[in-house]
DNA sequence: AATCAAGACGTTATGCTATAACAGGGAAGG
DNA sequence: CCTTCCCTGTTATAGCATAACGTCTTGATT
């Protein structure tokens, strides 16, 4: 009993300093257009604030945030385009903040992995090799939550 | 970069199978008393809802569920229990769920992993080593969710 | 015994999160 | 031109969770 399986997480440091917001919104409207999908101008707009949100950020408040420039959105707009971009894997859903952050990088056979601290709420985003190999036997994955909170370094020694 | 650490998990078959429902209820009872906190009537009605359920069950369901016998109860009356719960590790809630479900197990050292059958909603619980050592250099990790979803294999062949 | 503090529970009200369903408009392809 | 698909707006509602206040019990203290 509690045989143990190893599997593995590669801590690839994987915040986006060094690509500006405009970088990233397009790389991500990139990603768009390789896959057939339309980057619309609403559509960059909702996904640049999530990128200068630099962390998650809530459908609410991106809601709040595209008002003076767009009227008065509602719910479905901003869900919408939420849907849209976790399809193409450039957002992520924090489950445990019912929040969401941008994602520029793609990692084939890896999943997102996120370290939340409780106290400054800065997030880092690192990403571990697939859960696949320590499954119940049989059982396949289509798509994993891995989430850690807790106290960032400087936190933890400022405590 | 990129460098490779490695965790482990510790696949333990995890189904509280072999254990009635007031075997379980009972455990908890005496895990409660351990540490002086008090197993009401109330919370003990709704964790034997909880373990009735047999697998993630929805705060608003208990709700439904507790009607009959206790007049019409208000969502905090659920709640509440639920947070005792899961204060005292007796439940987890299932993040992408929005859902809870009871743990009479605690493996010190250890979190609990889920893999869910999103067709038939079938859920294994195991526990995976602390993912301590894939954090972050200097983050201190104070809870984890570690969530799968996919196919369980009888699933996974039928589809 | 009287008092006090803590916590368990009931209740009202409200806030936050998310989606169903329908209507209009615009782009791409026949 | 016209049809089809999808993007967007809008209304309405469903689903999830907690704040805040009052009462009662329990157990400790005086």
């Amino acid at each position: 009993m509690n045989h143990i399986r190893t599997i593995s997480a590669t801590p690839c440091e994987h915040d986006h300093s060094g690509k500006s917001v405009s970088e990233q919104v397009n790389a991500a409207r990139k990603i768009c257009e390789q896959q057939d999908e339309r980057f619309t101008p609403l559509r960059a707009h909702i996904y640049e604030l999530i990128v200068r949100a630099d962390g998650p950020i809530k459908a609410y408040d991106l809601l709040e945030q595209l008002r003076p420039d767009r009227g008065s959105p509602k719910p479905p707009t901003v869900y919408r385009a939420l849907d849209f971009f976790a399809r193409l894997g450039l957002v992520h859903r924090v489950e445990a903040l019912n929040a969401y952050i941008a994602c520029d990088h793609t990692h084939p056979g890896h999943v997102a992995e996120f370290f939340i601290c409780e106290r400054c709420d800065e997030v880092k985003e690192t990403h571990a090799h697939s859960h696949e190999n320590c499954a119940p036997n049989g059982f396949v994955i289509s798509s994993s939550v891995i989430e850690h909170y807790g106290l960032c370094e400087t936190c933890a020694l400022t405590a």
